[in-house]
DNA sequence: GAATAACATAGACAATCATCTATGTCCTCA
DNA sequence: TGAGGACATAGATGATTGTCTATGTTATTC
């Protein structure tokens, strides 16, 4: 991933890198497997078990979620391993984090210029 | 909004709230409009100065950041002011934060039995 | 080595999304 | 009071998304 500009914010990355990452866990399944896969690795057989869907929908999903970055996926012979990446979760912690504190520093300067 | 069951994390709203959050800011546009935002109060007729949309797409995006609760719209007269709600974003960010630290948990009792 | 299991890919399809044009409503101001 | 500006709504449309079935590939296991 590269650096950007980001018109009010510091940005790690560019406005297309954070919409694909938000993209990622803005679908109830994809969220459910992020916070699944919170609590340890996992594999596809195991994670297709908390679902509904067949097993190709699964790996449609699998593939959104470690192209964004958000996954990490292991092989281990006919098995493959999920993760998360807890550097990525925290970059866009972050990120909102500094859109928040933009906001609260705007609103105590309330009558001040802002020159972004 | 209301509290919901999480499966691996404490969560303060739904999976279907949080998908509705993250969906919210999963355009470009939306993005960059949130950002723009975070550095202050901003009419509709301003933000539009910063895209190459028309009114009605603008007007769009402004329901989806509203509905979902990351935006405050306040009317006054002919123009509508738009804010970021600063409390939904820090939300949003403590929810990932928490999927992090569960992920961190997990890393370092690698051995252990996790019981989510 | 054949059967089975885990996973990926391709193609189809309905639903949702982001955008536009056209139009309507309400407010401001000369 | 009438013209114009700010915003919302309706309807149309092409693109994207999430899901399925069918099938392929690779690894495991008997």
């Amino acid at each position: 991933m590269s650096t950007a500009k980001g018109k009010g914010t510091i940005m790690k990355y560019s406005y297309a890198e954070y919409v694909l990452l938000f993209k990622a866990i803005a679908d109830p399944t994809r969220l459910n497997i992020v916070d699944l896969l919170s609590c340890g690795e996992m594999c596809g057989c195991q994670l297709l078990d908390n679902f509904k869907i067949t097993q190709p929908t699964l790996s449609y999903h699998m593939r959104i979620l470690c192209e964004s970055g958000l996954v990490n996926g292991r092989r281990e012979g006919a098995w493959m391993y999920y993760s998360i990446n807890g550097d990525v979760i925290e970059t866009i912690s972050e990120f909102l984090t500094e859109i928040k504190s933009n906001k609260d520093k705007w609103f105590s300067n309330i009558n001040d210029q802002c020159n972004c």
